[in-house]
RNA sequence: GGGGAUGUAGCUCAGAUGGGAGAGCGCCUCCCUUGCACGGAGGAGGUCAGGGGUUCGAAUCCCCUCAUCUCCA
């Protein structure tokens, strides 16, 4: 039996032995498509290849791509486990010509692949075409298809597009015939319901373009876009109903019924839950491997989606009580590792994430469920409201599956509908958030094609003399002239002007010839190739075809490329220190700083941070030659440069070499010598999401400031305290000490001479109907001190009333005490009330303690001698 | 990016309506016991996440920031 991993071989080889370069799959990260959540087609990376915009040195390709359909567009989630054939991760075979061939090899191709290599039986093959190709049905009779055999459907079934405007065209697909008697099957079946025929390859043809009138025009150079998935062509070919029976799975089902020691039966709901465990755990072992961690925004979300799924059935469904989940990921790493060594590489930090992930979310679970408990009490023997359940998902994360479990074992009908609108209800109450998305812009697609690419002179200088204006644009529009005074966007034919790009900013300076200057603000590239500058002209004007030097401005620009290099030496120390699960996450170059963001789950430590700034630094005191060579990409990644995710690499890439330390893709600007960055000071350490960190540190001129800065306040203090700086600290905690010590014995003090001042207290008491009532004004006590005297007074005299007053940062402060056995007929909170107004404030408390403020501090005397009046008052009316 | 929730002693958390910062576990000292566990007595430990505001008075009410959890795009 031909296995799936020989199966995907046999495709790369089949179409490199045809002229096709074989690109590695892309990571599931979408390299600059913000529009895409996770890789979801092989064509993925090459859209902008088709689209014209970017240029490879090959015409022809086929690749394996990781592919995840989960969120967005295509969501597969709930289905997975359920049907024989959704995923939420799965390898897509394609074959691409970028204005290569067209239909007829394409379809040559396919027919030979399927039939010569594979040794389909055509007997169960079908082949549909959109019902106005005539040329592919023609094709397919000329490579040998039955006529009746080659079927016609309209636009929902065999007309592919991009979007609602660009680039589209019919395709054909192949369908294969699954039942056991061949008799049985007919044209009927084919796009049908039920899973007798299934949809094996699909072949677009991008033919037009088009347009906002939704005409289509023709497109110069037609393509071949086509797909074909790994995983159900091994069904195929394995002879099993389901993908999930193939050997690219089947294992992993099996590995998680030996954890839970359940027995693996295809149609019950265990054996459902063991398929969601394995399609969920390839798809998290893959995600990990390709940088994406669980989180709570975009595709860290539904990451952690998928994930949360797969241990809920492994927890609840299949009883596993331990921490399982990284178990079967890692399971996923050695069964997929020849392939994707990249698994293997990351698998001790995909283990440390998966069960930091699993030990989180079972946390939630045990939090979130005695508020369910709570809720199913508080509803009394009823079934709880949806909208506390949908509230307890919406606002605790318990997942409805385990409430509408709980809820039947309770003898409850859970009603997923209503459950449903309780959610978008309370879902509709939150603003749609705006979510802009950068496209390409417009004028920029058309200048693409029609400017050769900017010649790019900064690696090795900061001027160039002889630069030509090719155009310059102004509200996206292109311009002749732009004159004094005016902004705009210039193209040059050659510049030293780096665009922003790989989190270096963009330069900026000046362009000039002898009647005009031109300010370069930003510098930037919308479109691969092309170097736009920002400008505003500052003096005469600048028109198209003017020949104009262009000087960048070279202080803020070294002071970047410190920063740059800095970066790399960074990267390779945050590896060498923390481990090699370190990513780039993030980055910013600017010239006063430099910004690093990376995978690692828990803060940094003082010692780390001290050994990473000692590395860096070390290599900066090396004073080594920076190295920067151009080679082809897969040399590059062999070589074991670091490449980073989220980035596109076209196929000549540009590697910058630290000797013995670092080395990365990059096609940024770098120093010659590290020596030349001087200094590195790391100067924050911060969390930016779950699993992520961002690091933050300055070089050269503006670190030797910073340390500068640090050293006078140091000066500054030693000097304040008398003692050298080594001693500061404990000095400093030696005097918190002794005030915390002291101010302590003031306000103890303080009491102890307020005690002695209301010795009297017992002699001086009123006594009122066998009360006794005392009212006195005290001084300089803490708020607390004068409560704490009010209770001592109030124990010593027995049954009575005690009211102090006195006089707290300039306004009058009250307190009643009320001994206990009082309680009854006596409120302090009624009293204070009533001497708060007298002082012009408010108050308030219990029956036994009380307290009040009022701004009038020369009516306290007052206040303090109605308190007679008032217990008295009080005490006829009760 | 938006909605909801949480943040109080080393840990787990209580603290209606604004008015004395608490419990259990853990820690330290002493007593009891041959020793340990238990038991008894005493004690240390808090900028109530941070900042601003309202108030005579804020852990508590309002605003902002941060961190964690959660749902959504």
């Amino acid at each position: 039996m031909i296995t799936g991993h020989e199966i995907r071989k046999s495709f790369l080889d089949y179409f490199a032995r045809h002229g096709h370069t074989i690109v590695r799959s892309s990571p599931l990260l979408p390299a600059n498509d913000p529009t895409l959540l996770f890789a979801n087609a092989g064509m993925n990376q090459f859209k902008d290849v088709f689209l014209g915009l970017e240029k490879r040195d090959y015409t022809k390709a086929a690749s394996s791509q990781k592919c995840i359909r989960a969120g967005g567009k295509h969501n597969d989630l709930e289905e997975v486990g359920k049907t024989a054939r959704h995923h939420t991760f799965f390898e897509m075979l394609g074959n691409f010509s970028f204005g290569d061939y067209f239909k007829e090899e394409a379809i040559v191709y396919a027919w030979e692949f399927l039939l010569k290599e594979l040794k389909l039986p055509l007997e169960r093959l079908w082949f549909t075409v959109y019902c106005e190709d005539d040329e592919a049905a023609e094709l397919w009779k000329k490579v040998g298809a039955p006529q009746d055999r080659i079927l016609r459907f309209d636009e929902k079934d065999n007309f592919w597009q991009m979007g609602e405007t660009g680039p589209c065209g019919p395709c054909t697909e192949i369908h294969y015939y699954t039942g056991e008697d061949l008799n049985r099957q007919g044209p009927e079946l084919v796009n049908g319901h039920g899973d007798d025929c299934i949809e094996i390859w699909n072949l677009v043809f991008m033919q037009f373009n088009r347009d906002e009138t939704r005409k289509l025009t023709p497109l110069p150079k037609p393509s071949v876009d086509t797909g074909m998935g790994l995983e159900r062509i091994t069904a195929v070919m394995q002879g099993v109903k389901s993908n999930y029976d193939t050997d690219l799975i089947l294992p992993i089902v099996q590995y998680v019924s030996e954890l839970c020691g359940r027995r693996y039966d295809y149609s019950s709901s265990d054996g459902m839950s063991m398929r969601v465990i394995a399609d969920h755990a390839r798809a998290t072992a893959f995600a990990i491997a390709d940088g994406i961690l669980p989180g709570n925004d975009g595709r860290s979300y539904v990451l952690r989606k998928i994930m949360r799924r797969a241990i809920y059935h492994g927890s609840h469904r299949l009883g596993m009580r331990d921490l399982f989940f990284h178990k079967v990921t890692d399971f996923v790493a050695h069964l997929m590792a020849v392939p994707y060594p990249e698994l293997l590489a990351s698998r001790n930090f995909c283990e440390k994430v998966v069960e930091g992930e699993e030990r989180r979310f079972r946390h939630t679970l045990e939090t979130c469920l005695p508020r369910f408990y709570d809720l199913m009490e508080r509803s009394g023997g009823q079934m709880p409201k949806y909208k506390d359940l949908a509230r307890l998902y919406d606002t605790y994360g318990l997942p409805p599956d385990l409430m509408k479990v709980m809820l039947q074992q309770q003898g409850y009908t859970f009603d997923q509908q209503c459950f449903d609108e309780a959610i978008a209800e309370l879902q509709n109450a939150q603003a749609v958030a705006y979510t802009a998305v950068t496209r390409t812009r417009e004028i920029y697609q058309k200048l693409a094609e029609r400017l050769p690419k900017t010649e790019f002179t900064g690696y090795e200088t900061t001027e160039t003399l002889a630069a030509k204006v090719l155009t310059i644009v102004s509200n996206d529009k292109e311009v002749e002239v732009l004159s004094e005074g005016q902004q705009g966007e210039v193209v040059l034919s050659k510049t030293p002007f780096y665009a922003e790009s790989g989190g270096q900013i963009g330069d900026s300076g000046v362009l000039e010839n002898a009647n005009t200057v031109v300010a370069v603000v930003d510098t930037v590239s919308p479109v691969s190739g092309l170097i736009v500058h920002k400008v505003k002209v500052k003096q005469g004007s600048l028109n198209v075809g003017d020949e104009v030097a262009a000087l960048v401005d070279s202080e803020r620009r070294r002071r970047i490329m410190l920063n740059h290099t800095a970066t790399h030496l960074l990267h390779a120390a945050l590896k060498e220190v923390l481990g090699n699960h370190v990513k780039q996450a993030g980055s910013l170059v600017a010239p006063d700083r430099l910004r690093f963001d990376f995978t690692h789950t828990a803060a940094l430590t003082q010692e780390e941070i001290t050994e990473i700034e000692r590395l860096v630094n070390e290599q900066i005191q090396r004073n080594v030659t920076v190295t920067k060579q151009e080679m082809e990409l897969e040399q590059a990644l062999s070589s074991g440069a670091v490449a980073l995710f989220g980035e596109k690499y076209s196929s000549r890439v540009r590697v910058v070499t630290v000797p013995g330390f670092s080395k990365e893709l990059c096609g940024g600007t770098h120093v010659a010598y590290t020596g030349e960055i001087g200094l590195f000071k790391l100067i924050s350490d911060s969390s930016i999401s779950a699993g992520v960190r961002r690091i933050e540190a300055v070089t050269g001129p503006v670190a030797i400031e910073r340390y500068q800065q640090a050293s006078e306040i140091l000066d500054g203090l030693a000097h304040t305290f008398k003692v050298s700086w080594s001693d500061l600290q404990t000095q400093i905690e030696k005097l918190q000490q002794q005030l915390k010590q002291a101010e302590a014995e003031v306000s103890a003090l303080k009491l102890k001479l307020a005690e002695k001042q209301l010795a009297d207290a017992a002699e001086s008491a009123l006594s009122i109907n066998g009360i006794k009532v005392l009212a006195r004004r005290v001084e300089q006590l803490e708020r607390s001190a004068m409560r704490r005297l009010a209770d001592e007074l109030s124990h010593k005299l027995g049954s009575s009333v005690v009211v102090l007053g006195m006089e707290d940062d300039g306004k009058a402060a009250l307190v009643v005490r009320v001994s206990s056995d009082l309680n009854q007929k006596i409120h302090a909170g009624k009293i204070v009330k009533q001497l708060a107004a007298i002082v012009g404030g408010g108050g308030g408390g219990r029956p036994d303690l009380a307290e009040a403020g009022g701004r009038e501090v020369a009516k306290l005397d007052d206040a303090l001698q109605a308190a007679y009046a008032t217990v008295e008052a009080m005490l006829s009316q009760g």
